[in-house]
DNA sequence: CGCACACCATGTACGTCGTACAGTTGAGGG
DNA sequence: CCCTCAACTGTACGACGTACATGGTGTGCG
């Protein structure tokens, strides 16, 4: 497409593909798409990078790096702790196609294990050995990156007419349910329906983990 | 590989597609891999399925669908809520290379559905309005889906030299991690490094998630 | 100035994937 | 007996990741 401008780079190429992928979902990520989109031969990329694993894998990164850790205080620990989740959300939550690859570079990048730390720190506070830290640390992170990750199922948020196809279709199966068999699914249907990425759902299930974790200090 | 036995069915061929994702992890299951098992043409599969999505909706439903909810008691709401994850836990929790694909169903199809019915009538007994209900209880499926997706990154569980090789490498980036900027990840590294799937995990998460539960509603 | 060499990109080719489209089979009912 | 129609085959296409061999280019050293 574009006409070469400036060289190419890790930095340009992970960029593109970040692009790419929150206009068009991951599966538009391609070696051969990346290529074309910055007027080169899709070999070209394997110069910066091993496979298209570890574009992934920098891709992941990237996306990890960007979380803006807020400073230590002297706040308590589950007041720091949510806002150190809020700002792990914040920062996947633009990308919700690329959020499941954090998954696996989280507890074994830099980028990721800089999040960690911060959280480790906080649960040790708190009073958790290692282990248990370690344990519901690792589900804390990969909780909030379900959170975002699970929403929307295709890797674009359908647009417009296919939109409201899908709303057609799944008030249509909700319909055909049985309402004296699923009469709380029903009733529950509007808010389940597709796509509700209000900021409620987010603030009250970080409230919830966050109490949770309250929860199981006190056993 | 198998001549063929008896008529192909959606049945056998989801059934098929499990084992063989359960082996080899869920990019072995292929169309063509999937033909061949069966003694049959690639193009045989489009009598069942529409395309391979839907072949994955049906690997997704079958999982689903083999959730043993316990029968509804005179318990209190949290320990009913507690065994109704549990029980979902424990029917994903063989099949870790497709619960991932569960995401995307269960709050669509039937078999999903039924596992939402029991966790809103929980929660609405529990007191929670139906937007909330929805919201606490989209959030608790997922995180129990990702409890087990998120655990071993590859599809299949390394086996052998090659899983020694990972943690040889995992042990060798965090000897590599500055000791006082990562203090906690490096005093929980033996239990962050690679695939604990231990009950401990399991267990101490769903608690988590009911005390986060039992603290929202106190607000 | 000119040369070498790291760096960056190209060109071609292979094997695998999902799947469109058309043709073939074989069991069972009129 | 033949017709129907569900179940399956055959062939082909375009897109994907990537191995291997080759071509150019800018920068720093002599």
């Amino acid at each position: 497409m574009a006409k070469r401008t400036v060289r190419l780079s890790r930095d340009v190429i992970v960029d593109c593909a970040m692009t790419l992928a929150d206009a068009e979902g991951l599966d538009a990520v391609t070696i051969r798409r990346l290529a074309q989109e910055n007027g080169v031969t899709p070999m070209a990329m394997y110069w910066h990078f091993n496979d298209k694993d570890s574009l992934l894998d920098g891709l992941s990164e990237h996306l990890l790096a960007s979380v803006k850790l807020p400073e230590p205080g002297e706040a308590p620990w589950d007041g720091q702790l949510r806002e150190i989740l809020q700002a792990f959300l914040d920062a996947i939550r633009p990308h919700p196609a690329t959020a499941v690859l954090a998954l696996r570079r989280i507890l074994v990048a830099e980028p990721g294990l800089r999040v960690a730390e911060r959280v480790l720190e906080l649960l040790r506070g708190a009073g958790f050995e290692p282990p248990r830290a370690a344990e519901v640390g690792t589900f804390l992170m990969c909780s909030v990156i379900t959170l975002v990750a699970a929403d929307p199922s295709p890797g674009v948020p359908p647009a417009g007419e296919e939109r409201e196809e899908m709303l057609r279709h799944k008030k249509a199966m909700l319909g055909a349910l049985s309402p004296e068999r699923y009469p709380n699914v029903i009733a529950a249907a509007p808010y389940l329906a597709v796509c509700r990425d209000e900021d409620d759902y987010f603030a009250l299930n970080l409230d919830l983990l966050i109490a949770g974790v309250r929860g199981l200090r006190r056993n």
